[in-house]
DNA sequence: GACCAGGATTGCT
DNA sequence: AGCAATCATGGT
């Protein structure tokens, strides 16, 4: 077991960080010990431990690692999930002039934290397209049981080419509406079969990204822009047709409605170049929270 | 028992 | 181009 000790900039509130990971059932936290095992796609299926050992204002962590850290490949890594290099003082000032002071207030020292695995991220966003957050972590959980790995209590997806030979009823058999069973082993064909390389997808700027994914069948603006935000940890994504950010704009300004795409254009327009930011805010305004 | 969920596609006009 | 129907099921 390798040990490594890393201190990042404050603030950084890593409880908050397990709390919002916690919503997802696949994740393996323990948020009385501060500890979330991540998987770590290598060759090999791996496990990097990490645990808090700071304070927001002084915050960091211990992280234990299976093998040696060759070319610091998984230390890198797990400073791009958690966003270690970030400046979240000069986001946060950035906010307090706008209307999003209070909620940023509240949760202050929340980073963007990335999904594990650029792919799984990609099946996670169209297995949760349109459904209530219950059901949906409950329907890809039913995936990675299934079709993924288990190494120590941490869940790994399965790999695309894994995915690209499913049977359409097998995912019926879960649940999946035909659709979306056609979507997740469609997608992953073309992962699978070279046509969609996400490696060389990550060097391309946004919008760039946006229009290659989106001519995917399954794969429309809300995915693509959640991709963006959580597989490649872009700053600058809003998804105004999302229900929950709709939802937690209604409950800011006290309306009875929720607000058209038109005006969600000029609510937004002052938390440029942070929307990602003032994205998960929002949403962290809406969960429910012990 | 409606109606809505961290949407996207298809088939109408 | 824009709109309605469709999808599976759980929560309210």
């Amino acid at each position: 077991m390798r040990e490594l000790r890393v201190s990042v900039l404050p603030p950084y509130n890593f409880d908050l960080v397990l709390d919002r990971l916690s919503l997802d059932p696949l994740n393996s936290v323990d948020i009385s010990s501060r500890t979330v095992k991540v998987p770590f796609y290598g060759e090999e299926d791996e496990i990097l431990e990490v645990t808090a050992t700071g304070t927001t204002d002084d915050p960091s962590f211990l992280v234990q690692m299976e093998k040696e850290d060759r070319g610091n490949a998984r230390l890198d890594y797990l400073k791009k999930v958690f966003q270690w290099e970030g400046t979240l003082q000069e986001i946060h000032q950035h906010f307090l002039d706008t209307d999003l002071k209070d909620i940023f207030t509240e949760h202050s020292g929340t980073p963007v934290v990335l999904e594990f695995n650029p792919y799984s991220t990609l099946m996670k966003s169209i297995i949760h397209q349109q459904l209530n957050l219950a059901f949906a972590h409950t329907l890809t959980q039913r995936f990675v049981h299934k079709f993924g790995r288990e190494k120590d209590g941490v869940w790994f997806y399965p790999a695309p080419g894994e995915t690209a030979i499913l049977d359409v009823d097998e995912l019926r058999e879960m649940q999946f509406s035909q659709r979306k069973a056609e979507y997740v082993i469609g997608v992953s064909k073309e992962i699978a079969e070279g046509r969609l390389n996400l490696q060389e997808l990550e060097k391309k700027p946004d919008d760039e990204i946006l229009k290659e994914l989106v001519k995917l069948r399954g794969i429309g603006p809300w995915t693509a822009e959640n991709y963006l935000m959580f597989a490649l940890g872009r700053q600058n994504l809003f998804p105004k047709t999302d229900i929950g950010i709709q939802n937690a704009l209604k409950k800011l300004y006290g309306m009875d409605r929720k607000p058209t795409l038109a005006e969600i254009d000029e609510m937004s327009e002052a938390w440029s170049p942070y929307l990602s930011y003032a994205s998960l805010y929002l949403w962290r305004s809406i969960e429910n929270r012990k």
